[in-house]
Parts: C-alpha cells; sequence; structure tokens
DNA sequence: GACCCGTGGGA
DNA sequence: TTCCCAAGGGT
C-alpha cells in the first residue's frame, strides 16, 4: 500500500468512526454507570460496571451495581469491606473471582495508589481482575485514552468489517490490531461503547441488522452477502455430566453449611456438604456417600434431583436430610438460621439443591 | 495456548 | 431440549 492508498485508507475510517459515533449520539442507552453526554465517568462506576459486565449481561449487572454502589459508594469504602460481605453481594453474579478480584483490587488502589485508579492501560492492566478488555475499557470510557477496547462484541464487528477469516482465539492480536486502525483519537471511550452497542443490538451473532447499520458501507463481509460467517470460531468441546450427593443436615432450625476454599470453583463461597463433583455414570452408592457424610446421623434420600450448568460440565444432585442431635463442630462448617438462608449468600447452584429439602 | 471459572436468557 | 452466548481474567 502506497502512501497515497494508506492517507485516502486512513480518511475511510476516520469517516467509519464519525459516522458510528454519530449513530451512538443518536440511539444512547441510559445505563447507571454511564455518564450524561459531555461528562466525564466516575473511574470507580466505570470500573465497578466494568467488572461485573465481564461474560455477564447488561440486565443482570443493573441490579448488583445499584446494589453495591449504595452499599459501598467509594473505592475507600469497598477496600475496607470484609471479603465475606462482599462475596454475599456477589452470590448469584458468578464467576466468583472476579468478586475476590474486585476486593482486592480496591485494596491495592487505596493502599498502593492513595484511592485513584492509575489513568493508562498498562497501569490499570496490573492490577488484579483487569485485563486485557478492561484495562482498555477502563481506560478509554474513564481517562479518554484512544486504547483498543475489543470484547465479544467488537471481535464480532470488527471480523465482519474486515473480513478476517482467521479463527478465534488465535485471531485476536489481529482483531485487535484492526481495531486500533479505527480507533479515533477523540472521544475513543465513546467510540468503545458504541462499538459494543452496535454489536449488542445490530451486528449481532444471527440475522444482523445490516440495513439499521451506520457502517454497512465498510464492511467487507455485507459486501461479499456472507456476514453469519464471522467471526469464525474453534470448535467446543462437549461438556460431561459430574454426579454426586449433597448433604442437609438440620438442627433447632438452623442448617450446617461449608465454607469453601478459596481456589477453585465457587472459591471462599458457602455450600452444601456432598460427595465429590466426579464425572461417573451413575450417582454414588450407599456405602461410597457414607465415607462423606458430615454426621452419623440417619440420612434420608429426598424426592427429587437439581440439575446445573457450569462453564465447563453438567452436575446432578441429589440430596440426603438428616436430623442433628447438637449443632456440633465440623472443619470448615457453620449452622445458619434456614428461615433467613437468603442473606447467607448461595450460589445458584446450591439453591437449586436446597429448594428440594423436606 | 489450553484449561478453569457461573449464570440466565434467547433461539 | 439443547445449544449458544454475554462489556473476560487467571493460571
Amino acid at each position: 500500500m502506497n502512501q497515497d492508498n494508506k492517507s485516502e485508507f486512513t480518511k475511510c475510517m476516520t469517516k467509519t468512526a464519525k459516522q458510528l459515533l454519530d449513530w451512538y449520539d443518536r440511539n444512547r442507552r441510559d445505563l447507571p454507570w454511564r455518564a450524561a453526554h459531555g461528562e466525564s465517568a466516575d473511574p470507580y462506576h466505570v470500573w465497578l460496571s466494568e467488572i461485573m459486565l465481564q461474560q455477564t449481561t447488561v440486565a443482570t449487572v443493573k441490579g448488583y451495581f445499584e446494589k453495591f454502589l449504595t452499599r459501598w459508594p467509594s473505592v475507600d469504602a469497598l477496600a475496607a469491606a470484609p471479603q465475606e460481605d462482599v462475596l454475599q453481594e456477589w452470590a448469584g453474579l458468578g464467576y466468583y473471582a472476579r468478586a475476590r478480584n474486585l476486593h482486592k483490587c480496591a485494596q491495592v488502589v487505596v493502599e498502593v495508589h492513595q484511592g485513584s485508579f492509575p489513568q493508562t492501560e498498562e497501569g490499570l492492566k496490573a492490577l488484579p481482575g483487569i485485563g486485557d478488555y478492561t484495562g482498555a475499557a477502563i481506560a478509554a470510557i474513564a481517562f479518554g485514552e484512544p486504547a483498543a477496547v475489543v470484547d465479544g462484541n467488537v471481535e464480532r464487528v470488527v471480523s465482519r468489517l474486515f473480513r478476517v477469516t482467521d479463527a478465534l482465539p488465535g485471531a485476536k492480536k489481529v482483531i485487535k490490531a484492526h481495531t486500533a486502525e479505527i480507533t479515533p483519537t477523540k472521544r475513543p471511550g465513546d467510540f468503545a461503547q458504541a462499538m459494543m452497542d452496535l454489536g449488542s443490538g445490530v451486528c449481532t451473532p444471527k440475522t444482523p441488522k445490516c440495513l439499521l447499520c451506520p457502517i454497512r458501507g465498510a464492511c467487507a463481509a455485507h459486501e461479499a452477502g456472507d456476514m453469519e460467517r464471522f467471526p469464525v470460531k474453534a470448535p467446543k468441546k462437549a461438556k460431561p455430566t459430574r454426579r454426586a450427593i449433597s448433604f442437609w443436615l438440620e438442627h433447632d432450625g438452623h442448617v450446617l453449611l461449608e465454607r469453601r476454599p478459596q481456589k477453585g470453583l465457587l472459591g471462599g463461597m458457602p455450600g452444601l456438604f456432598s460427595t465429590p463433583w466426579e464425572e461417573r455414570p451413575a450417582f454414588p452408592a450407599k456405602e461410597e456417600w457414607l465415607t462423606h457424610r458430615p454426621s452419623e446421623d440417619y440420612w434420608k434420600p429426598v424426592e427429587g434431583m437439581a440439575k446445573h450448568t457450569f462453564t465447563h460440565f453438567h452436575l446432578e444432585t441429589k440430596l440426603l436430610a438428616a436430623k442433628a442431635d447438637s449443632k456440633l463442630n465440623i472443619e470448615n462448617g457453620f449452622w445458619h438460621p434456614v428461615a433467613d438462608l437468603d442473606a447467607v449468600g448461595l450460589p445458584t447452584v446450591f439453591k437449586k439443591i436446597a429448594v428440594l429439602r423436606p
């Protein structure tokens, strides 16, 4: 590409960014963490929302964002909270490492950065829970840095715009480079949000609404008529099914719960005691679950079964119930009032199992 | 690069 | 029902 063509190309892309920003101004959605037009966004709000929005829909995040902001109005307040309280408020949102890192990040911002977030992509990415996407998003939206913001929506939009035939996730580097080419130095934060809005509402995975697209004139896939081919993705693995038996032990209106280890699945969260979650064709027989029961009381099977799907496996669980003679002390166990079960903040999988109880 | 890590909604 | 996907990050 010679110099003339390159400048022509750049001009074209600048025009594309402008068209997209005009579309954004006309179709802007009002979101709790979004600053009013022309106002600058609060870095704490932007950070909190971006962490919650990782792999999570806007509709789901709204309620959690409001709850967190009410309870912890500043990064200092969040840093000062006990981890248990943060996990309890996060319960149901999933990907609980996000909550642990959120809390850690708040403490680092307060203790290392005097309560102010770093303003560059690199500085932000050094914080716990902030990776390529989130670092670029905060830099662009909160601090006006012309960072290339690439999430799942942008991957789809850009792979169609440039007709990227390489498969994800290998194509991430190429897509990031293309995104950088079209990211304007003016209003980079609005541009990033416009790209994501476009991806979620117009440039959808199936039957994209190209007639409503403000930049279809620049889209190579639209020109070729094979939009749905992009983004190209590597094939996925099938999910195995794991089976287990959980234990509902009650005494005097209290149920025995377990505080799970910090690392791994549902780390740091409360749950029911159970046999190990293993891939197997049938549920553990009595000889087997006997060795995992939390007490030697009389265990009786409960009607029904709970099903839940995690990122990489399906889980089927049956429930056994027993009455305890006393609130015995058990390693990593604690007793919680049954009437107040909601307040403990159980992950969804355990809520499903708990509703089976007698 | 491959794997681990939740949940809810829509097609 | 089943599959896909959603403003990904850590190891």
